[in-house]
DNA sequence: CATGAATGAGTATTCATTCAT
DNA sequence: CATGAATGAATACTCATTCAT
């Protein structure tokens, strides 16, 4: 990693919110395409650059490095994941846990449904790429957004936490899409994942919860 | 000239098994210990060899890389628990499925408890470093041990397949590991860690068990 | 991870054709001037790069290791060499052998005179650098040029193949003048050099070609 | 080249001059087969000492280094040259200068033919590895000899220098022995390249003396 | 006498990054 | 605004050589 001499703020331009945002989507969608060939170790910039259909310099006016990319895409994606889940609890009026759940996950589902493919590669890099922290900040922000839709169930007693039981439920969730996206060609069954991941979801919850009320 | 054609096995000297291993393991103690105070990028092989009190070139008596060291630590670690689960069963005599995967799981988590750091940077560098393939091998064996552990059970329907009832708890149960010890210090609770994944886990398991006999 | 898998071309940036080309020239100028003060094995890439006045980087951007730069070196001056034999053909008009031999010696040793040092250097690189099958085409490139010259000759008889002859006569001369410039400080006499191999071609091709037709 | 620290005098027991030759000779043979299959940047001593069957250690008994072994390879088999070469002279009694030589040649070609292989690497090996200072006294001496042997025969002109004859004519006939045992297989045609030979090589001879004497 | 485990100096090579055009 | 030639810091890796057994 060389290491910037000075700490000077890097005098780089960065582009108009014009229509040059091609470029930045040019490069995003090389470098996911790179990583379906290769290890992330092994994708240079030049070649996203050159699979970019831009100039090397040009890479730098988007992105400050590599990894920058990287946490960019992951982060667009996780973002477009938890809006999801947001928005799903704001659009079903009002709603018992088992329906809300489920229209969550199916929210979901529908997401991953639409491009299989490109979501194994988001979690292949968020596995590999996203450091530490951001993964912490980036569960915790699920965690709240599951816990958000948990309490807002009609049928959730008013004065009970639900943040354990999102915590655990939402490690269950996310540990099934992960995997079974990551398992590549052919892509996973969703009929039967969205099946599974419901109903044990739902057991997961009642489970903890009461437990955790004992 | 380094580049070296793809034809002769390369003669490197592979010591014995002899008590030279100490070397070996003094690499991989060295490593994981400075993974403990920097990213896996920014720890070269030259500090590894000079941590563990060996000769640069020793390193590579042992190990072809950093990438292939890393992934004998993986590779080390993930054996011991699968032992642990196997061993589990062997040594339990008689059970049925809720004393069954408590003691599979109050196992797993004793392991962990001797040494949280160590195993959070497992987790770490399984994320990181292991490869997609590796992963889903990895992760096929341990559905492979919990569905033994669980049509072992008692009270297991002697019919009935647990190989999806074993993927999803053993998702559920990774997740959780994976997670509490991904956190850093402090280091979890293992005793609500402990109480919460047995009951979630018992709860997919009837909930997921019962739905694919529909 | 330095080893690569053969699958992807390498995409390092060959310059274009333009004027860039003095880094080329300054790099091949800089290896022949430090070969002139210490053995092949001892001239570090790092050294020649520092010498040209270009960046470490960019040897790389001309030259894909110091083999390369060594065998592009020799291939240069070779072609050269077999350059001028062609030449001396297609400008002296009509020749009778003797004259189109001596033109031909001549010219070659009018190369030689131009540059002793650098082509002293040239024939200790072709010795230790040009591997076998380099060494064996450029030979019969040159026995070829020779050949065509003497069948040019008006005196030479229509129907005799003068390959064998050619060949002969070619070692004996290419020997006396690696032989002469090999040796260094003082350069060779080349007044005398010339008259010898002139002779020594002619009686050699006299003999030989007399004794085939045999 | 890792620098010898101090320039004390290597205390390597050298092996006494027993049966243990063997191993010596087993090195060097391990040697030229290997430069069979490789060029002699890429054999490496561990490999020269696997193939030989001994250990690494040994093979500093017996060599100093990879140029050493090198240097003895062919420093015998030049020496071998070189005696045929007196020998001839001490064994056939009076002779004339076609015969002397003609005795000569055979003698040489006789040896080549034994081992055409071997002499090919031989040739190579010396091309790449003799350093020039060698390469140019075991030239004297192969001139010295030549021109003894010229000097010797009844129909050589007493008070005629023959050294620059013995020159030319050894460039000759070396350059001819080397390009065709070079060339690898099939071995040489040895019949057509005595009499090719020998011819060319009385025609300079004539051709350089009378020349010289004008 | 032979061995081969350990060593680390020395080098090639890569690739992120800059900046003149 | 985009480009890509030039750069060199940073590292991986090899392999001759030693020396304790």
């Amino acid at each position: 990693m060389p290491k910037r001499a000075g700490n000077a703020p890097k005098p780089r331009r960065k582009p108009v919110q014009s229509r040059a945002q091609e470029s930045s989507r040019a490069i995003q969608e090389a470098f996911v395409r790179l990583l379906d060939e290769k290890p992330y170790g092994q994708v240079t910039i030049r070649e996203i650059a050159m699979v970019a259909g831009v100039g090397l310099g040009t890479f730098y006016d988007y992105f400050d490095s590599r990894e920058a990319l990287a946490r960019a895409c992951v982060h667009l994606r996780t973002k477009a994941l938890l809006q999801a889940l947001a928005s799903t609890q704001s659009t079903i009026g009002a709603y018992d846990l088992a329906a809300g759940i489920a229209a969550a996950i199916d929210r979901q589902i529908a997401i991953f449904e639409a491009a299989p493919r490109e979501w194994g590669q988001h979690f292949l890099l968020e596995r590999q790429k996203s450091d530490l922290k951001y993964y912490l900040s980036a569960y915790e922000a699920f965690v709240e957004a599951w816990r958000a839709l948990i309490e807002g169930a009609s049928d959730w007693p008013q004065d009970q936490p639900a943040a354990e039981s999102a915590r655990i439920m939402f490690t269950l969730i996310y540990g099934m899409f992960a995997h079974s996206l990551l398992r590549g060609r052919p892509g996973p069954d969703f009929g039967a994942l969205r099946r599974d991941v419901t109903r044990a979801a739902l057991a997961c919850l009642m489970a903890v919860g009461t437990g955790t009320a004992r």
